[in-house]
DNA sequence: AGGAGCTATAGACCATGTCTATGAACAACA
DNA sequence: TGTTGTTCATAGACATGGTCTATAGCTCCT
């Protein structure tokens, strides 16, 4: 007699009214039709109302159950849907990933994977977010995004941190400083030579930064620009020396528009750092693109 | 890992992402946190789809399952709003109630019963659709209306037939014919005056025909009408002696505008009858209504 | 009359969802 | 830095309730 408590009698309503039978209902849900005639009447005498005229043909909705019918017939598409939708968001038909990091990262680090995986799962909208690494974490946090890509060393408990791919950041020039080619250089003497170094203080900028302090040499840049490809550029238009990802500059490297300008003392090596929340579980795409990136 | 089999879940997942917390929504549910927790990952698995964030303080959404909650809240809504109209229909706050019949039957018979039901409730919307008695049939039958108001006898092994009141047909005059007010006249004697006659080929027609015929007179009335109205104030204007039912002119009885004719046969009551179909289950508003009848 | 549909009912069974009890992780606070 | 009070997860026991089989009753059709 009170309110019924059980959904599950809905599905089993729908399919009894759409197809007008107890015993095919019974074949849609595989159950047999004692059950189905259990379950009508439980969803019945929940209501105290009835919901189907019987007859030797199968059932036909009264008026009140047709009501009900209008009401639930919306409500198991929208299940239907639903369902649908999280399968597809399953085998990544459908979703999205959304990854912060810097451009340059995105540029010569991440484009090829993201070009891999748009490829393999073109269903899946991706969202890069740039920003600077405290900033990368913020997002991640906010759980606006799904992954960060920064450079090492990330410490943060709340982080957790698969170290990828190692870069080498290294000092270039281009013809105009020809007579350094074969040279190797110490710190001080670099020092005579116009300096370009990316504006914003980034991870790799302090850390060069330190390394000549260590050796009791302030580093000061002739020349800030804003961005990786204004290092490239600058460089190769002969302004000065800038301090790049070797990797970054492969092409020019080869191409011999820029060279490498050999130093006395080893430049540290960085990480490129691929960034989750920890126990946090990531979304079927997310995990995907770490895989890939494996 | 295969699609979950129990609409149930999806009431657990939608109070667990409404309310932010398993241990609320268990409360909601009227069911123990762990027996949410164990719906959830129900839920989880069989979509292989991480729904929610859990921590310390309640859970959260995952992008996912934040797609899942669009739709479900919506079809969970539905269900809500199907539910209290159900609780309506069965309290009769809402709901309709069909009723066949002729239009003589629910100005003089029905009336006061339409009056007093839709009084007590307002909510119930009611369609009178009037034919005669073979239209009325076939509408009962054709589930357009809930119940026919006819006169007996009925026989249809569909039909289940309730006696109500009786009926008496009588012949009566207005003033013009006042000479016949204490005579006692023979059917031979009657068809010296006009005759008036319910226009369509009613039961009630067609019996008072039947009787003249087996005492071998024919019955060919002066005047056909096509209303109980006109029968009623034809008479009364002295256009001739009209056939009616003797409970729908008691006002004018009363008053004396219109006398009843006596005759020295007996002329056969009739009876109302309440039609409903056999074996068919009544809407609560069409059993309320039988039982304010009887 | 027999057969082939349909739904309803009865009774047995056991799977599944629920419970209690407990653990583990975290946050707030003294 | 414990303590306390949250949160959710897990384990294991239990019993409810949905499902089954078997059968009956009914109508329609041949």
């Amino acid at each position: 007699m009170s309110m019924n408590n059980n959904y599950e009698l809905y599905k089993v309503f729908y399919w009894a009214a759409k197809t007008g039978s107890l015993t095919q209902a019974a074949r849609v849900l595989y159950l047999t039709q004692p059950s189905v005639s259990y379950a009508i009447k439980q969803l019945e005498d929940s209501f105290g109302i009835t919901l189907f005229y019987r007859n030797s043909k199968g059932v036909s909705l009264t008026q009140e159950g047709a009501i009900l019918y209008s009401y639930i017939e919306q409500s198991q598409i929208l299940i239907s849907l639903a369902e649908e939708k999280m399968a597809a968001l399953k085998n990544l038909d459908s979703g999205e990933l959304r990854i912060g990091g810097s451009d340059s990262l995105f540029k010569h680090y991440l484009l090829p994977y993201l070009e891999d995986f748009h490829q393999q799962y073109p269903g899946i909208k991706l969202h890069l977010n740039h920003g600077t690494t405290p900033e990368i974490i913020a997002y991640l946090k906010e759980g606006r995004i799904d992954l960060g890509v920064v450079r090492m060393p990330i410490a943060d408990s709340l982080l957790e941190v698969r170290e990828s791919i190692q870069l080498q950041d290294c000092f270039v020039a281009g013809g105009r400083y020809a007579e350094l080619k074969d040279a190797v250089l110490s710190l001080d003497m670099l020092l005579q030579y116009p300096v370009i170094l990316f504006s914003r203080n980034s991870r790799a900028r302090m850390a060069i930064t330190e390394l000549f302090q260590s050796y009791g040499y302030p580093l000061k840049p002739e020349i800030e620009v804003g961005s990786v490809d204004l290092l490239i550029e600058f460089a190769r238009k002969g302004l000065g020396i800038s301090y790049v990802t070797r990797e970054f500059v492969a092409k020019e490297l080869e191409e011999g528009s820029l060279f490498e300008v050999q130093l006395d003392v080893e430049l540290p090596p960085t990480h490129v750092g691929i960034m989750i929340m920890r126990n946090m579980p990531l979304s079927t795409a997310a995990s995907r693109f770490m895989k890939l990136v494996e």
